[in-house]
RNA sequence: GCGUUCGUAGCUCAGCUGGAUAGAGCACUGGUUUGCGGUACCAGCGGUCAGGGGUUCGAAUCCCUUCGGGCGCACCA
């Protein structure tokens, strides 16, 4: 729709317009400031050109009206041009707000420790990602959602010896000494149990068996995260792991030539000339790697699968690890600029405005399966697509289990619902609701109908801008919308009835649609849940 | 200290490709259609958009600066 006014513009005035939502309805659909900027250049009023301009929109059969007010331009789109749009979205309701991009995206989020389950933080990086990638692929993208799995390293040796600790202290009763670092968690029961079925006792005693114990649980600790993901509607095209990728190395050591060196027995990457603060150690006095040293086999094979595009999601405090994998990038012979990251910040949680108790049985962390638990994964994922993923965020679980308008995924799916309900009550027929005219439905159905219309410019912009939170905002806003219409206007039984109904399924399909792309079902139904 | 990011209503947050009177929910006050789910709707209250300067016809939005908070500054991940 918008894309249409722009194009019917640029072809008018040869250049790109800035068009906007105006916040009084009665402007119209859509204005543009555009004779304020063409002032100076022409050096007329702007008030003269608005009037210019409008007047030389009179016949085009989009807009119902062109009119200029104060120097703005505003249009009123037509009710036929709307009416069109509208009948050829429900007849191809899974073609609705879709795209025609076709550019190759690799998006990598998530990428937990297989060390233990889901904390809360990953819980946002999660949603985000997601989120993101329903959005390209709604598009058109041809976008792969990855997971990058570090199997290697410290912290899965740190796995083995953690479950080692954990049996002999529960299992075999032994006292035992806890060095500072070492993984706890009520996780850590489940797996000692599973070790000793499968391995005996014997394996939680035997240092050298500690590598061989670790191998094991980080598959289990991945099937663990794997499940809390699909609980919340989250699922990976690829998973690639670290420990595969390391029979590259001489390759590509050698693909960064001389931008690799060797000092005080240690292998560096010279990054400090590509604007990071310091060189970096990527092999270590004793031959271990580092973990850039992973993150540099790992970008080496993303980038000769030959994508178009990159995107890593991190948590906002790894952020001053971008310059060095940027490097590392370029030194590799690739163009640095084609890998975005995007961060997702911290979450505090209050439960009836307290500080959320992290339990010790978890580890001290929040586990996000608790947060399903509590409630729900609907709602956890309303909460962290509807924010900015760059900001700090906190709030209330409370504010969620309630049920009415101050929980905006209820007031979302109560208005699904009552459309839902509506057509089932309907006293005509589904053809006649089919068929019926979107014409002449009045002031307040013309501003709803264009609401629900709206959907396709919220999906794009919400994509490309990586602000996923402007969906849910334009859902709470279209469930608004839907409630006062219901409030205002009656419907069953009344002459207009089947055509109201039509424009009430136009916006249930954009509230479903819309939904979807968040990972959420729509209900047709709202049933209270007895506590 | 350096880098980065944020500071909008009592609280949690939108708005930030610069544009017409600064928005929503919560909280607080009051009201609502014989009409289809009141699990909804409407109204009131509440803001020097952290402070200061600059660019502009126009700044919450861009630039500079001060203050305040977060995060980072490993051969940890």
């Amino acid at each position: 729709m918008k894309q249409r006014v722009s194009a019917l513009l640029r072809e008018k005035l040869g250049r790109e317009v800035v068009l906007e939502k105006p916040r009084d309805r009665s402007f119209g659909h859509f204005a543009t400031p555009i004779a304020f900027s063409l002032a100076k250049e022409l050096k007329k009023s702007p008030m003269l050109i608005a009037e210019e301009l409008a007047n030389s929109f009179h016949d085009s059969e989009e807009f119902a009206s062109v009119e200029s007010v104060k120097g703005y331009l505003n249009f009123r789109l037509s009710e036929g041009f709307l009416a069109e749009y509208a009948s050829w979205a429900l007849k191809n309701p899974s073609d609705f707000a879709k795209g025609e991009k076709n550019q190759k995206i690799l998006l990598e989020f998530v990428s937990a420790n297989p060390t233990g389950p889901l904390h809360i933080g990953h819980a946002r990086g999660a949603v985000y990602g997601d989120t993101l990638y329903r959005l390209a692929k709604h598009l058109g993208y041809d976008i792969t959602a990855e997971y990058y799995v570090n199997d290697a390293g410290n912290q899965i040796d740190l796995l083995g010896l953690s479950i080692q600790l954990y049996a002999r202290e529960n299992i075999l009763k032994e006292s035992v000494e806890y060095p500072e670092a070492y993984y706890r968690g009520e996780y850590l029961e489940e797996l000692a149990n599973g070790a000793q079925e499968k391995f005996g006792v014997e394996i939680f005693t035997n240092e050298s068996r500690q590598k061989e114990l670790a191998m094991w649980a980080k598959d289990k600790v991945m099937e663990i995260i794997v499940s809390t993901l699909a609980d919340t509607n989250i699922h990976f095209d690829t998973f690639v792991n670290e420990s595969g990728l390391y029979d590259d190395w001489d390759r590509v050591m050698k693909k960064m030539g001389a931008n690799v060196y060797e000092k005080e027995g240690k292998l560096w990457i010279s990054s400090q000339t590509k604007g990071d603060d310091h060189d970096r150690v990527v092999v270590r006095e004793d031959g271990r790697p580092t973990y850039l040293a992973g993150d540099i086999v790992y970008h080496n094979q993303k980038f000769e699968r030959g994508y178009e595009h990159y995107i890593n999601i991190w948590g906002a405090d790894h952020h001053g690890y971008i310059p060095r994998v940027n490097a590392a990038i370029d030194f590799l012979g690739y163009d640095s600029n084609k890998l975005e990251v995007l961060l997702s910040q911290m979450v505090s949680l209050l439960k009836d405005g307290e500080p959320y108790k992290m339990s010790k049985r978890a580890g001290n962390v929040i586990l996000m399966s608790d947060i399903i638990d509590e409630i729900g994964a609907d709602a956890l994922r309303f909460i962290f697509a509807s924010k900015k993923s760059d900001t700090a965020l906190e709030f209330d679980l409370a504010e969620f289990k309630k049920e009415d308008s101050s929980n905006p995924i209820f007031y979302i799916q109560y208005a699904h619902a009552r459309i839902k309900t509506m057509l089932s009550k309907a006293s005509v027929a589904k053809d006649d609701i089919t068929n019926a005219s979107l014409k002449n439905l009045g002031e307040n159905a013309d501003m709803l109908l264009f609401d629900a219309l709206l959907l396709p410019e919220v999906v794009e912009d919400a994509f490309t801008s990586r602000q996923v939170q402007k969906l849910p905002e334009y859902l709470k806003s279209l469930a608004a919308s839907l409630h006062k219409f219901y409030y205002d206007v009656k419907i069953i039984g009344t002459e207009d009835e089947a055509k109201l109904l039509k424009l009430l399924c136009v916006v249930a399909l954009s509230l479903k649609t819309g939904l979807s792309l968040m990972g959420i079902a729509a209900k047709d139904k709202m049933t209270k849940e007895e506590e």
